[in-house]
RNA sequence: GCGCAGGUGGCGGAGUGGUCAAUCGCAACAGACUGUAAAUCUGUCGCCCUUGUGGCUACGGGGGUUCGAAUCCCUCCCUGCGCA
């Protein structure tokens, strides 16, 4: 089960030092949650993710299903021993999926809506490219509106849940909160989320009213439905409407989930961002858990934790490092670029991971361009360990009482 | 030495008498990516500028035919293959 302490609160912002207990071990927040969408961090073993300082970690309800099936993970134990990770554990609901493989699909849009965002044609949900039948400007919103009634083209949302072509084989698959919640329980995660709708960043906001109905419906579901042995967060949504926001963070507030997760878009700035957060987190109760789902750019991180967020989970470091980009104390850099060839020094030389003890900028520049898979590798651990060593000074900042 | 094939932008490779600065790919360069596809997407990519339905320069070198040539002819140089 799961114990939540508060050990210190921050007198000069909303952050708080403390301790989530589960079965499979503690975890010291606030934390980012490594993501591990398939059972995997990307390029890594879960010994090296150990040695990269992640103390948690989040995986995926609806790529799991699809592949390789929960029974299959149930059949050896449930996801610990599956990937061999045995400390604590998230599976994300699924969710988040409906809206990616959604409107956010057909309109070429995330989460976070970018006013010079590229122009990006409409693809099909598998992500193969389509016939482009038109281009948009993610910033064409009077052209784009997401409308109440309106469905996205792949998805069709009801009331009672999702249906959908899996991307695997095509076959009709139909998710919703029992759903979710069942395929969680096979799954075994410690920490597991409720099912909810993510409205996209071009929903109105008459869409965004009723999906939050529809979220909220899903919400009490779930706690029918909530498996006995793991923690259940449920999720607030509402878009970018401040009443929403805050009608959703009461209502769902009030519900006994076990921690919280705050959801959806978040506008277009950053500044917008922590706005909404604050909405939101200012109705939840104040001594659970509270976690930001999929936010953690590195600029990101200080201005969420003093917002009081406790867990966040973020794709950055992993995905980027993919992309062939390391971050230092330097800042971002692309090592991908041809300048870094005869770079010797290391990605970071204020970092102490295994990478930078022992293998130069040029060398790595030189793998990302003969296309070799290790540098990714490489990149990830650095990523990984450059992230959760920052944030542990934040820890200890909060402790100290800088933050 | 003879025969055959060929020499186009950093590379590969289209184009075979007329909107040809020249499809396309790669490389390069500049970006994007926030509940993750190592997929992908967007620019730039001969030179110049007052950045435009702008100007100038190109198709191994030289010469020729033609109103007009990367495209046809001659010659030279170079590359590959075959034969001596």
């Amino acid at each position: 089960m799961l114990e939540f302490k508060i050990l210190k609160k921050s007198k000069n912002s909303n952050a708080r030092l403390g301790v989530l207990k589960t079965s499979h071990g503690v975890v010291e927040t606030p934390v980012l949650v490594t993501v591990a969408t398939q059972a995997v961090v990307k390029t890594l073993t879960s010994e090296e993710v150990k040695q990269a300082k992640s103390q948690l970690l989040i995986a995926n309800t609806f790529h799991l299903h699809l592949k390789p099936g929960e029974k299959i993970v149930k059949s050896f134990g449930g996801l610990h021993k599956f990937m061999n990770w045995d400390r604590p554990l998230m599976t994300d609901s699924g969710g988040f999926q409906v809206f990616s493989l959604g409107f956010g699909s057909d309109h070429g849009v995330g989460k976070i809506f970018k006013r010079d965002a590229n122009i990006r044609p409409i693809r099909q949900a598998q992500g193969r490219p389509e016939q482009v039948e038109g281009r948009m400007y993610a910033n064409d919103t009077n052209k784009k509106i997401i409308s109440k009634g309106q469905q996205p083209r792949n998805v069709k949302i009801t009331s009672d849940g999702v249906f959908f072509n899996s991307p695997v084989d095509g076959r009709k698959i139909f998710l919703g909160p029992k759903e979710s919640m069942k395929i969680q329980q096979a799954l075994g995660a410690d920490i597991i989320f409720a099912f909810d709708e993510c409205t996209s960043p071009l929903a109105d906001y008459e869409y965004t009213k009723k999906s939050l109905v529809k979220t909220h419906r899903w919400a009490k579901i779930c706690l029918e439905n909530k498996p006995t042995k793991q923690a259940l967060f449920g999720i607030t949504q509402g878009g970018k409407f401040k009443d929403l926001r805050i009608e959703s963070a009461k209502f769902i507030g009030s519900l006994p989930f076990d921690g919280f997760g705050i959801g959806g878009e978040f506008g277009g700035d950053k500044d917008t961002m922590i706005k909404m957060i604050g909405w939101t987190i200012k109705e939840l109760p104040s001594d659970m858990p509270r976690h930001l789902l999929g936010i953690g750019h590195l600029e990101d991180i200080p201005k969420i934790i003093k917002s009081g967020v406790d867990t966040f989970d973020c794709i950055v470091p992993t995905h980027y490092a993919r992309h062939g980009y390391a971050f230092t104390s330097e800042g971002r850099l692309d090592i991908s670029k041809a300048k870094f060839l005869n770079d010797k020094k290391p990605l970071d030389k204020k970092c102490g991971c295994f990478v930078c003890q022992n293998y130069s900028r040029g060398y790595i520049t030189h793998l990302l361009k003969a296309k070799e898979i290790t540098p990714l590798k490489l990149l990830t651990f650095h990523n990984l360990y450059f992230f959760n060593s920052y944030i542990e000074k934040l820890r200890n900042d909060i402790k100290e009482g800088r933050l």
